[in-house]
RNA sequence: GGACGAAUAGCUCAGUUGGUUAGAGCGGCUGCUUUACACGCAGCGGGUCGGGGGUUCGAAUCCCUCUUCGUCCACCA
């Protein structure tokens, strides 16, 4: 009899793929309309890998945010792209080379670059194929790459301008280097973590023989590089003692003692070792105190040419065990004391990072985040959650210059051609052919190419089209919002604010959304070594795409890591398998007539009361997106077409269902536009299921992707009946409980009379709808009487404002219901208690609000009337 | 050494400006093939809101302090 037939089971695999590419076909996801835009640049993933959770959550989060803008009628757009990740690539196809036995020099650059630009393109397929998966509304037509051709000019542009504004220098400085791939990498890039080693205390002999100065040090193999040892000039046990010279053992140097504010006199003996090339302070001190730099490392983190033959070549563990060795021959190493220091690994290779002297291009940042802050201050950005602007100053008001510069070869390279003969340097946009000095032709551009964050934090514009002064650009930035994880608002989110407002003179974006971490079951990060991880592909294929971007709103709370495992994401399938067999049953049910037009319907009291509950979710909804709660907004939606619209509302309806045709057809026609709405209302969480359904909806529009978004209407909120429905509720649970506490089964019918109360506010309510409460207790004698005139054998459920007796004589366990009365009558006193004591407390009466003392007053003398009827009914009990 | 976060039911967590008899999901227990859904329905049990002080008429919520975890930042050799 039905018309239409949703399959038995909820299968998503059966048209989530199908829908999407419905979607794209029809290009859904560009924006339309006029408007404030609503606009979004996808955090863009690196082309090393593939999508991992945290990718899964934050583009399920940018999607529900921007599925739900886009239906509220804003011309909505989110950018899709992907990054060059400058190091991380470059070490896959290095790797890869590895396997072969070959290293990138065996191909040289060009050939090395173009092996790159395959493998980015098998990851970037990888890439989007996930994102379609999961069903992520990108608009596709305006999708980018960091190292793409527009991009690369952005980079270039910006790198002249900050050249031309003296924001960029090169020069000769102690970075971190990794000697793993070889390259410089910014002190954001450095992950300290704490090694167990040892502090090795050394002695140093005067070169006049007149004893020695002992000091400790972590790292001993790097006396090659001494050139001083240095304490505190007012340390006493020094006087006279500085500017003698020291005989640097094994490499038999002579260095002074000299004296410097920065050494910590007590600390161990007072005496440090000075090591300008490879120690940041030493650095300092050197310069301070002129003396020179020794480099006694290769690139690769091998002892180099500066020092003793029998060093050369030897790794640094080696090298340290030799000195040690020596030292002690010597008879001047002391002791080895363990000890727990913080030693910097690189974020992506995970080498031990050398301080290293070279020559680098830097950023000036002090200027940049001047600007930066200023954003904050002028509330032209917003976080959420707002404790990480903390985050956001702390290191903008601690910021250094930043290194630029990568000894690698994938990247954008360095927009800087010298001269060969007469040295001058060029810095512009368009390769040069000749010299502007001297006419020369030889020009020799940098080898180097820059930090991926370069390209990086220029993302929000640079992906509309800028430095052109295009379409898109004008209309769409600044953007709307950033949706990211907080571990990246210094790599990223930082320096997308310093570019923002250094080149375009705006903030990139208004509102930055930290989304939370998702870790495993015990709280750990996920990672590959511990294997903990969770393949967002693979919850799409056992769960579909819904419930995993419905788990991710649900458990989304601000500032919360979420900790699950794969069972987690049941709570999203549960949920949308709820929301098909739901729709399903409807769907059956329509009449070969189909539904009625709309001006035909007719709302009674529980139309009015379903209404009501949509009208206030909606309204929850949209306070919550507004703020990024999407936790508040995944349970509002989830109570509301579970609790409200399926427990209660289809319930109800299953009343009319047996009263005829055409009431049946009035209410199905009801059920019909409630669930339409809902859908709409659950779009962006669960955004294929409600497609899917809604397709079969009669009369539906073309897709729910741009269908309007439910807008709460005042005319629909109706307090009368949304009080007067919670009485039935009430009546329905206590008869519930009642008939489950004392195990009457389903199937067996139970008489009640509800002794209605003479000034019951809702009586004329529970009686007209006497079916209803018949149906929803099982009683189909259900009828109504006065508040105390208890038939003979019954048991009294208290309600506020009514009771129910149910009439179980044969059934019930008389010291059982005794039991249970005596425990309610203790737990009620105590609440009458508390509130007596409150309300007969002055200061509460005189300093609380009116509403709150009304509220008690209220309260307690309901309290009291329950704990009256209650008593009454035990002393018949036991009487 | 700084900064921030967390500690609430057996588990994972909500609880927005202080005002309910503190909630949800999962798990547990009881009963149900009740016109879609057992990925279901109905019901039940379970918490001195980490400890201790304080402010207030009133504190899970604000302040102080302690304990335990976690994260970020920081050049103590």
């Amino acid at each position: 009899m039905s018309q239409i037939e949703l399959p038995k089971v909820y299968n998503p695999q059966d048209f989530e793929d199908r829908l999407y590419k419905f979607w794209l076909k029809n290009d859904l996801f560009s924006p339309k309309g006029e408007g404030e835009p609503f606009v979004v640049a996808i955090p863009p993933p690196n082309v090393t890998g593939v999508l991992h959770m945290g990718h899964g959550l934050n583009n399920s989060l940018q999607d529900a945010l921007v599925r739900y803008w886009r239906m509220k009628g804003r011309p909505t757009l989110w950018v899709p792209g992907t990054d060059h990740a400058g190091i991380a690539t470059q070490q896959v196809v290095e790797r890869r080379l590895q396997k072969e036995g070959k290293t990138r020099h065996d191909l040289g650059r060009e050939k090395f670059v173009a092996l790159t630009w395959k493998v980015k393109e098998e990851h970037h397929a990888i890439i989007s194929q996930q994102l379609k998966k999961i069903g992520a509304s990108l608009d596709w037509s305006r999708e980018r790459f960091t190292l793409d051709e527009g991009l690369s000019r952005a980079v270039r542009q910006v790198f002249v301008t900050l050249y031309e504004r003296d924001l960029i220098y090169k020069g000769r400085y102690l970075v971190n280097w990794d000697p793993e791939a070889q390259t410089a990498i910014s002190d954001d890039e450095v992950e300290h973590k704490e090694v167990a080693g040892f502090l090795y205390h050394i002695k140093y002999p005067f070169a006049d023989g007149s004893g020695f100065v002992q000091l400790a040090t972590t790292r001993p193999e790097t006396l090659l590089g001494d050139v001083a040892v240095a304490v505190h000039p007012s340390d006493e046990r020094y006087t006279g003692l500085v500017g003698k010279m020291l005989k640097l053992p094994v490499a038999d140097r002579e260095i002074p003692l000299i004296a410097d504010p920065f050494v910590d006199k007590e600390f161990g003996t007072g005496a440090v070792k000075i090591t300008p090339a490879h120690d940041p302070n030493d650095f300092e001190a050197g310069r301070r105190n002129n003396l020179p730099q020794i480099n006694i490392l290769n690139p690769d983190g091998t002892l180099g040419p500066n020092v003793p033959e029998r060093y050369r070549g030897l790794t640094g563990p080696q090298a340290r065990k030799k000195m040690v060795q020596e030292l002690t021959d010597l008879g001047l190493f002391v002791e080895a004391v363990p000890h727990k220091h913080m030693v910097g690994h690189a974020q992506r290779s995970g080498a031990v990072v050398e301080p290293y002297l070279s020559e680098q291009w830097f950023v000036r940042m002090k200027p940049l985040a001047d600007k930066a802050m200023q954003a904050l201050r002028e509330d032209q950005i917003r976080f959420f959650p707002k404790r990480y602007e903390n985050t956001y100053t702390n290191w903008m008001e601690n910021i250094r210059d930043w290194c630029i510069s990568r000894q690698l070869w994938w990247g954008h390279q360095i927009p800087v051609w010298t001269c060969g003969d007469c040295g001058h340097v060029h810095v512009k946009m368009d390769t040069p052919n000749t010299c502007e000095k001297c006419s020369s032709k030889t020009l020799k551009q940098d080898e180097d190419v820059l930090d991926t964050w370069f390209s990086s934090w220029l993302w929000p514009f640079s992906t509309l089209g800028w430095p052109e002064l295009t379409p898109d650009l004008a209309k769409f930035y600044p953007t709307t919002a950033v949706v990211t994880a907080y571990d990246i608002i210094f790599f990223w989110v930082a320096r997308m604010v310093m570019a923002g407002m250094e080149f375009t003179g705006k903030a990139p974006f208004r509102d930055i959304y930290m989304t939370p971490l998702v870790r495993d079951k015990q709280g750990r990060k996920m990672s590959k070594s511990l294997g903990n991880g969770i393949d967002p592909l693979d919850i799409v294929n056992e769960f579909g795409a819904d419930a995993l971007k419905f788990t991710m709103v649900y458990l989304s709370a601000q500032g919360q890591d979420i900790n699950l495992d794969k069972e987690g994401f049941k709570l999203g399938s549960k949920f949308a398998n709820k929301i098909w067999n739901a729709s399903r049953y409807l769907l059956m049910n329509i009449p070969d007539e189909g539904v009625l037009p709309a001006g035909q319907i007719q709302k009674n009291d529980v139309d009015r009361w379903i209404e009501g509950r949509l009208n206030a979710t909606i309204r929850n909804v949209d306070e919550a997106m507004a703020n990024y709660r999407y936790n508040d907004v995944g349970h509002a939606v989830y109570d509301f077409f579970w609790n409200d619209f399926c427990d209660w509302y289809i319930e109800a309806t299953k009343l009319e269902f047996n009263a005829g045709a055409e009431r049946k057809r009035q209410a199905v026609s009801k059920l019909v536009l409630v669930l339409e709405e809902s859908l709409r209302l659950l779009h962006p969480f669960l955004s294929f299921i409600t497609e899917e359904i809604y397709q079969q909806l009669p009369g539906h529009a073309f897709s729910l992707v741009t269908a309007p978004y439910p807008v709460a209407d005042p005319a629909r909120d109706d307090a009368s009946v949304a009080s007067q429905f919670l009485a039935l509720q009430e009546l329905v649970r206590g008869i519930r409980t009642l008939r489950s506490e004392f195990t009457i089964p389903p199937e067996k019918d139970i008489e009640v009379v509800v002794g209605l109360d003479a000034g019951y506010a809702h009586s004329k309510f529970l009686k007209a709808h006497r079916d209803l409460a018949a149906l929803f207790t099982g009683a189909e004698g259900l009828s109504f009487g006065d508040q105390g005139n208890k038939p003979a054998g019954a048991v009294t459920v208290v309600g506020k404002g009514f009771e129910s007796y149910v009439l179980v004589r044969d059934i019930i366990d008389v010291p059982k219901e005794k039991e249970k009365l005596k425990k309610t009558i203790e737990k009620t006193s105590g609440y009458v208690l508390s509130v007596e004591k409150k309300l007969s407390n002055q200061a509460f009466v005189a300093s609380a609000p009116v509403e709150i003392v009304e509220g008690e007053r209220t309260k307690l003398l309901e309290a009291k009337e329950n704990l009256e009827r209650l008593t009454a009914y035990l002393e018949e009990l036991e009487g």
